[in-house]
DNA sequence: CCGATTTTGTGAACGCGTTCACAAGCGCGT
DNA sequence: ACGCGCTTGTGAACGCGTTCACAAAATCGG
């Protein structure tokens, strides 16, 4: 355990994670700020482009250092080249997304990864009707060759059906992926050096569907 | 103003939002146990099926109210039942999605949301191309028709491109759609008696992205 | 060169959510 | 009937994240 001496490098380490959650917004808030025509843009003005308070979006900056000037405000493009640097986003890793199907297809297909530095790299499933097919400029692939195209820094993503998913995972594991996105409907085990992250379009629907009776019974009453 | 003399209200009301952003999960897990044959489940055994520790799982379950049984667990049919009224999924409001693109197509062949109450009742497009085709079943519809399909309590989805976003939000919002979930990469804003969600597929990999670089420079060093 | 003005960066207070730890309650065996 | 073991429900402590409010810093006009 080396005591971190660079002060850039204790502020990596030391970003809160609700902090990171955020940064992404921000990027995307400064690209449509500079297509505008900014090249400045105050913490004000900024807060504002990502939906949040200004409090807020300042003290998540600091987090990555002092990049502002006071009475000016943030250099638009030079908080773009911090906040992908901090993210990791100039050497981008490759991502790795298993499971070709409906929800496959619209993520290969999803134009928003490339804009930031993140495309797909591969497509892997196991149907042999699925695998040779090209989508989204890649050729499907069969899973049995994950560990071919799993190289390094790799995220993966699964997009399979539920009962698949955990094998997959594992699969992903022991080939090497330490971060991976699922989209499967299912809770995944993996090993703690793992980072799991998990989007589920019917929680969402559900979280929502609670508010919306919520204040359906506040009227009624 | 009325004072909340129900205790059940009262509850229902103070629900704090990271629990109920839980309970679809709960709920995923009691479906799990139950085709396993439990007839009863401890929340040590709820709470690894649902990826919590036990503790987290019982407060979060006395805010519903007392449905355990001490020294046995719960029942794993009434605690279903239990979080399916606290969730509004007894009588599931419509669901109307806008944008039917890869993500719409992929969000429309969706299981997962049947299987739990809340189908995807409309789509909607703007494309004349799309308009007309048949869908998972359902016929889509242009989105000027939007007004007819909503019908009381509505949840939206918006599918679009980000540019399109914020006028089928505002054409929501005006048909009485009060709850909202944004597929769109872009900040929307609503009026404040609107419930907004969004999910957005890029950032999720960024965070990724922002771990997987932070690993790597650990072990580099 | 200086004061007025703007805006950042941050210490402090606050609130929410998680975790801990245990008393209260329930069933079962004897 | 009664005590024993198991499990829930919850008050209390803790930690993280948000918000507030202001001092420090930078620009600009005179």
């Amino acid at each position: 355990m080396t005591a971190p001496s660079l002060p850039e490098e204790r502020r990596r380490a030391g970003i809160p994670e609700a902090t990171i959650a955020r940064l992404p917004v921000y990027l995307r808030a400064l690209h449509g700020l500079a297509e505008e025509g900014f090249v400045t843009a105050s913490s004000e003005e900024l807060a504002e482009a990502a939906g949040v308070n200004s409090a807020k979006l300042r003290k998540d900056l600091s987090h990555l250092g002092s990049y502002g000037t006071r009475g000016v405000g943030y250099d638009v493009e030079h908080l773009v080249e911090e906040i992908s640097t901090a993210l990791g986003l100039q050497r981008p890793c490759s991502v790795v997304l298993v499971g070709v199907g409906n929800l496959g297809r619209a993520l290969a297909g999803y134009g928003g990864f490339a804009s930031r530095g993140l495309a797909i790299d591969a497509l892997l499933d196991v149907d042999t009707a699925t695998v040779g097919q090209q989508i989204a400029g890649l050729t499907v692939r069969h899973l049995d060759e994950l560990p071919a195209v799993v190289t390094g820094a790799s995220i993966g993503v699964i997009a399979t059906p539920a009962r698949a998913a955990q094998e997959v995972c594992d699969r992903l594991v022991s080939a090497g992926v330490t971060s991976i996105l699922n989209f499967a409907p299912t809770v995944l085990v993996v090993p703690p050096h793992v980072d799991l992250r998990k989007v589920d379009l019917s929680i969402e629907l559900q979280i929502l569907s609670f508010h919306e009776h919520r204040k359906a019974m506040g009227a009624d009453r």
